[in-house]
DNA sequence: CGTTAACATGAAGAATGGTTCCGTTTGACG
DNA sequence: CGTCAAACGGAACCATTCTTCATGTTAACG
């Protein structure tokens, strides 16, 4: 029994892609604790809309933080078709990949574990996963990365990383490029 | 002019103990969102007498963030009168710290550079750099870490250990003693 | 066009959590 | 003891921010 349901209004599509855009800006400049009426604003709408479009500010932060996850696959992904050595292929992937994430704060939050976003597993992160999974078979085969490593300490040391990220950028001493050189280097075999 | 000053009651020093107690407790089992209410509970006293004590929250924060400071330089000095090898000293170092951190949740966000905390540089801060300073020269004298290693980079690594330690307390699948595991192997020199 | 369901709006509601304030209690001192 | 300033308690206050809802508007379709 399908309900007979009118197509979505062209004016309401435009909204969603409006208040999606403002969100990611604003969550990219102030992070999650970005507020719902900021966005609103930037969106050009009322609050009312995006809650028309999103039922809990929580699954703004969802939609986003997967669509991030997609991104981050597809630097992964596309690592995968590249030549070079196996340990610069993978390297250069987690370059690329923190130099996207550093560049927003609500991203590097997400990284660090926000609790918003790393619920429901996206098909992003899966896709990550696999790809992740195939640079670092690479590599260790090659005999340039320790063969303990797994999937699950990139994640811990992006956990970490998305945090110092987080914390250069609120004006703490630090610096996320060195954090990755270090921990890069943990990852080689000696 | 020194205004004649009553000594502190009796009564009020005790209330002072027995907040930064309950404090301690709260926030090492709960994080430092633990609500003043529940400190106040704990410590059997009303709200107002925490605000006696301390006149922000904040306040609170980092009256504890510096001693949770003194404790780590203490666990550095010590480290410092020990035989051994100077990475070894160095390594037990970071540890026996380590160790000490994940165990409380307040001081797992202290070392992510939580705001309340990071503001200003406690003796005990300034205790650990120097005694870090110290076993760090001694490691690289010896060769074995690599030479442009700083306690900038320790902080760094220590920032990023905070949340990943705070997260695996928050039941996402991660791992502190991997990443130290990590970290500390990419300040070896090769 | 007229009708209607979908959509938009933003002020009001609800929940959270730090801080204040004043009536009451209590320790210290003469 | 009697006095008094210090200390206490905790309800009320206030600020913030997510969410709802009653009212007004508009795109789609016949």
């Amino acid at each position: 029994m399908s309900i007979a349901r009118r197509p979505q209004r062209a004016d309401a599509r435009r909204n969603r892609e409006k208040v999606v855009a403002a969100a990611s800006a604003a969550f990219a400049e102030s992070g999650l604790e970005a507020q719902v009426e900021d966005i609103a604003r930037r969106a050009g709408v009322g609050v009312g809309t995006v809650y028309r479009h999103f039922p809990t500010k929580e699954k703004l932060v969802e939609a986003l933080a997967a669509e991030h996850f997609g991104k981050l696959a597809a630097i992964a992904e596309a690592a995968l078709d590249e030549p070079g050595e196996p340990w610069d292929l993978f390297a250069t992937t987690i370059w690329r990949a923190a130099t996207a994430v550093a560049a927003d704060v609500a991203w590097c939050e997400i990284m660090g574990g926000h609790p918003s976003a790393a619920r429901a597993a996206s098909p992003g992160q899966l896709r990550l996963t696999q790809a992740m999974t195939t640079l670092m078979n690479g590599a260790q085969a090659a005999g340039v990365m320790r063969e303990d490593a797994t999937v699950s300490d990139i994640r811990t040391i992006m956990c970490g990383f998305g945090h110092v990220a987080a914390a250069q950028r609120a004006g703490n001493e630090m610096n996320w490029e060195r954090y990755l050189e270090i921990a890069l280097d943990g990852l080689r075999t000696r």
